[in-house]
DNA sequence: ATCGCACCTGGAGTGGGCTCCAGGTCAAGG
DNA sequence: CCTTGACCTGGAGCCCACTCCAGGTGCGAT
């Protein structure tokens, strides 16, 4: 068990990634998916690759990037490893923004916490 | 200085809340704010109760409670005080989403961070 | 008096991110 | 042979939450 490269269709990658078959179609048809390769049929044949690649989406997409911030990323990647300076910048950026989300949730959950203390000390 | 009630113009709003003088609009007319009352020539004057009613809006609204919900709970506080049990488990539904937001994005920053971490690892 | 400005209204338009649809292809099972 | 079901395409439609617009009012300053 060296090394296995494995094909995945549509149905196993939708319930693999948690993504629908419309959102996968639609990712390729902006470019945020490489073009997936096909069997005789032109049915979809996703790889590990493009699992490993949704992956990293759905932690962005999750996380609030916009899709054309996400594209830009896709750029990065295609354009080779010499952009993996910018790639970490961008990486970087949104991390930046992720703590900051963070941070206001966990302000804005206090407020919630006093309206919720206040409702019951009216009871 | 026993008590002070205050008048608001627009401007003031925007400025204090940091909604756009469209969205309080907006939120006048689908009756997430009540009406706001007008001066002689017609234009609103927001009082402090507005003004702390639009807080705990800006509150749930970044923290991700959709508008039909807010909705809902504008009409719990309209309808009175034996609601307020009602309010309370909404808030405190809306708590553990906003929690599991919190925890969901710990989670992603990780996988952020190892990929940031392996991208300075092949610099 | 007239200008600029903050405000008003109803309604149309926008942007992001999907989601759905009609009509069609293929492969496998009964 | 026929049906079922997973898949295909291009393109239209949808939902949310605003955002913008045209056309109009009234007030304060020059």
């Amino acid at each position: 068990m060296l090394y296995r490269v494995s094909v995945y269709t549509p149905a196993e990658v939708v319930e693999e990634t948690g993504f629908t078959l419309d959102t996968l179609r639609y990712y390729e048809k902006i470019g945020l998916l490489e073009p997936v390769e096909r069997n005789a049929a032109g049915q979809r044949r996703f790889n590990d690759s493009d699992l490993s690649w949704l992956g990293l989406i759905r932690c962005l997409r999750d996380t609030g990037m916009p899709i054309a911030e996400m594209l830009r990323f896709a750029e990065l990647v295609r354009a080779g490893d010499h952009t993996i300076p910018d790639r970490i910048r961008l990486l970087e950026e949104h991390d930046r923004r992720v703590q900051g989300q963070i941070a206001n949730l966990t302000e804005r959950q206090r407020y919630i916490h006093h309206k919720i203390s206040y409702y019951r000390s009216v009871l």
